[in-house]
DNA sequence: CAATCATTCAAGAGAATACTTGAATGGTCA
DNA sequence: TGACCATTCAAGTATTCTCTTGAATGATTG
């Protein structure tokens, strides 16, 4: 009977820690927080997180073989997505952890976005009630085909690459509150940068979308699965 | 710059894949669900988890490296705790989306409570409201180390290995709502079998003292970490 | 001061993992 | 039908993990 029990914690800790062992390589949170963002072909996948296809796919049945996403054939393209939107606040939490927890992560990125001449984001909660009161124009600077997938409610689709030539879409008044993948990203800080050279005022939003909905914030299109 | 870019991601999600990789190991997790329930030595845990004292040491100190226990050095002992309450929680989100997502969970410990002839917790939303009403007998059989640490607030101790002698400590007249240490753990399914089988009304809440506290419930001791 | 005890360290065997390369699969489109 | 394309498979290598064993550490206790 101990040894029925033994067993017993042996089977259930060795499926707990299937996805421990998802969760276990960098890459692989690349992959996943690449999904947060919207579902994605393995091509486009591996060039966003500079693998090899190969390996891409391998990463991905590894991800596939936890469940945490699925896999669906469109046209002659395999589109992979999350399995579930718990799995994106499960990257969300583990990410949190690392960044509470360990102090590299703060000096790694405090290293980057200043080389980059990020400023700090000052007044995160001020600033984020000006964008829920709607007092600001709030902008999307991500690809157009993740703005699709899901974005903010309210929020206009310009991405930083286009940005420069759209720049007059953008009422010259208001205040301008940008956001893209995250904290990390730096697509929002160049979009500020270029904003600011233009004269307009312009502030950066940290906030993903899925970390804005886990906030109670509305995204849209409403049905959007992450 | 891209290359820059490039770096900055990968030492980025390597720190994550730190906290991955410690959620990596089925013996890690055992030693994380343990800790959730209080402090312990080393050889404790080396003994609940059926690791060699070694092989738990180094597992100890992997979870270390990840930041999320810490170790204090408690007379000739070394007292290993969670960093963290958001460790516990975690480890909760963890265990959740295997429950959530992995059919085997499922499979592997209803064939193992089944052959220990535990009957399904019925009516579980009935039996919390009953808790939180204060109409019935909480019960924690855990050692009382773990109730001292932290209980649920309003439960009486009584370890599992002692209930046959001290049974009648517990009103007659009033059901009894057993836990222990969460849903896998079968302390409290063999109190549950033995308050029956001396004629009290029992019933096993599968909650464990973090679960309790995780939905907004009071323990005790208030300043308890986790 | 020596003995004891809990824990950690160090080294090694075996298994699992990550990435590469090149071929195979199984669609789609001309 | 045949060429092409995205993806997967298979095999090989280098690396990293896990667990064991036996010794080392370092503090407490008689």
């Amino acid at each position: 009977m101990t040894t029925a029990h033994r067993q017993f914690k042996d089977a259930l800790y060795e499926q707990f820690a299937r996805v421990g062992k998802a969760l276990a390589a960098p890459r692989r949170l690349e992959l996943l927080d690449l999904l947060c963002q919207g579902p994605r072909t393995v091509e486009a996948l591996a060039n966003e997180a500079s693998l090899s296809v190969a390996n891409a796919s391998q990463h991905l049945q590894t991800l596939r073989a936890a469940r945490l996403v699925e896999a669906e054939k469109k046209g002659s393209y395999v589109e992979y997505r999350l399995a579930d939107e718990e799995v994106c606040r499960m990257f969300l939490a583990l990410r949190g952890l690392a960044e509470h927890r360990l102090a590299e992560v703060e000096q790694v990125s405090r290293a980057y976005f200043a080389s980059r001449g990020a400023m700090e984001p000052v007044g995160a909660e001020e600033l984020l009630r000006r964008v829920k009161a709607g007092e600001v124009t709030l902008l999307d600077v991500r690809p157009a085909e993740e703005y699709r997938a899901a974005h903010i409610a309210g929020a206009l689709s310009i991405p930083v690459g286009e940005l420069k030539a759209r720049i007059r879409e953008l009422p010259a008044d208001r205040d301008v509150v940008a956001y893209c993948r995250g904290p990390y990203c730096v697509m929002a800080v160049e979009a500020v940068a270029l904003l600011r050279k233009r004269g307009l005022r312009a502030h950066r939003m940290e906030l993903s979308v899925a970390e804005w909905r886990a906030r109670g914030g509305r995204i849209e299109p409403k049905g959007a699965a992450r």
